[in-house]
RNA sequence: GGUCCCAUCGUCUAGGGGUUAGGACGCGGGCCUCUCAAGCCUGAAACGCGGGUUCAAUUCCCGCUGGGACCGCCA
């Protein structure tokens, strides 16, 4: 039903309210002689699959119903109405994004359109909709190109136009297989949940798949204005979470303060079931942050982080970058023995040891910071560095 | 196994008969008189293989390989 959504944003396909519908369907369908009745029986389905299956053959109903005469109906019994695909020729589908595509008729299966219980099938019903809702254009993602096939055929028996079909490639976990719940895939709030604004989202995903020039950031009225099926690639995606952070990053940075604190507080909440509100760690971090930039609850939270009591666990990337390459150390022993000789340990006394041994040095101010940051902290991100040290 | 689809950096992609094959994420290096999910500069990194067609193929055609989707009285 996924593709249904897509397009009407609704859960209507065979819908028990829209039941007169498609039983005005099914019985036109029975008039004109497009399906026939199957009275096998679900073991003997599964019997036949069985040995398609063990002889490597298609798998597929070999229509042994579809031509016997009405004196074999057996009584009482009940059955099922299958679609009577044509045997010859070929199903052409011109697809907006896949181009044309063309089945084999013979290969076409004739499906069950109502079941025993008289109830139509997904197919059926999907056209039926489409038809009832005068839908002209359908967008959904690709493993519904066979299904198209055989919802074209059913346009046809009954005389229909049929609507135009544009088929979206999928998008993939690392894996390669269709993304799916066991990659991760989940309800979109769950993406909110995680921290992600529904621009940021839908920039991202948007991206997957279609593209305009290139553009990567798109607002979403951009996007609206924007957006065209000729954009559409016919090749998978594969997501990549990384890209999906910094896109996030530019709408964070890009939004207004006072929304960005609104975010931070409610992240907290959720993440750590911290309530941010007149937390004293919290004007702590915004103190030695400053005002002009952003504080998004990642930061903040990263920054909690280095008055964290495991500190010590040093993250290996930072340490390897600014201890051990480049005479971090050293630097760290030279500023070590002058704290040492300092009478008052305040803020301004710190400066002035790191002003000197930039000249010392002969390096930036940078050099020295963040060796020392990093020996301090265990990270490479924490709140101003001489005033951190207190 | 059958049917159908796809194939440009690790990933998302632009491009399209003649290009230094472009951008973005990530990664490396550097800048910014302290870091920042900010910014700037810079580096490494791709047309799967084999045949055609052509003066010229990454681009067009065929084959191969690789990957994927679909094969329910599910939707």
């Amino acid at each position: 039903m996924k593709d249904r959504k897509s397009v009407v944003n609704t859960d209507l396909t065979c819908n028990p309210e829209r039941g007169d519908i498609y039983r005005a369907f099914v019985q036109k369908a029975v008039e004109q002689g497009c399906v026939y009745r199957c009275y096998c029986t679900k073991d003997e389905l599964d019997a036949m699959r069985k040995l398609q299956v063990e002889g490597k053959s298609r798998t597929a109903y070999d229509r042994r119903w579809r031509d016997r005469p009405e004196s074999d109906w057996p009584e009482d019994q009940p059955y099922t109405l299958r679609f009577k695909m044509p045997l010859e020729g070929e199903t052409v589908i011109e697809d907006r994004v896949q181009g044309r595509v063309a089945f084999t008729n013979a290969d076409l299966e004739d499906f069950i359109v109502a079941r025993a219980d008289g109830s139509p099938t997904y197919n059926f019903c999907v056209v039926a909709d489409d038809v009832n809702m005068k839908i002209t254009q359908v967008i959904r993602g690709v493993d519904h190109l066979a299904n198209t096939a055989l919802q074209l055929n059913i346009y046809k028996a009954l005389g229909l136009t049929p609507p135009s079909f544009a088929h979206v490639g999928l998008i993939h976990g690392p894996d390669g297989a269709k993304y799916s719940k066991r990659h991760g895939a989940v309800d979109v709030l769950e993406w909110q949940k995680a921290g992600y604004l529904p621009e940021a989202l839908r920039n991202y995903f948007v991206r997957l798949g279609w593209s305009h020039g290139d553009d990567e950031l798109f607002a979403t009225d951009e996007l609206i204005r924007l957006f065209d099926i000729d954009g559409l690639s016919k090749s998978k995606a594969v997501v990549n979470l990384e890209k999906l952070d910094w896109i996030n990053q530019q709408y964070i940075v890009d939004a207004a303060p006072e929304k960005q604190t609104e975010w931070t507080v409610k992240a907290l909440k959720d993440y750590e079931n911290i309530d941010a509100t007149g937390d004293p760690r919290l004007e702590e971090i915004c103190r030695a942050t400053p005002p002009h930039e952003p504080k998004p609850f990642v930061i903040w939270l990263k920054r909690l982080k280095c008055f964290s009591p495991d500190r010590k666990n040093t993250i290996p990337k930072p340490r390897k970058k600014h201890l051990l390459k480049g005479g971090g150390i050293e630097r760290l022993k030279w500023l070590e023995k002058h704290f040492a000789e300092l009478e008052t340990f305040d803020e301004k006394s710190i400066e002035a040891v790191f002003e000197q041994a930039a000249n010392e040095f002969e390096v930036k101010l940078l050099k020295l910071a963040q060796p020392v940051r990093v020996a301090l902290t265990g990270t490479a991100v924490s709140p101003g560095i001489y005033e951190h040290w207190l």
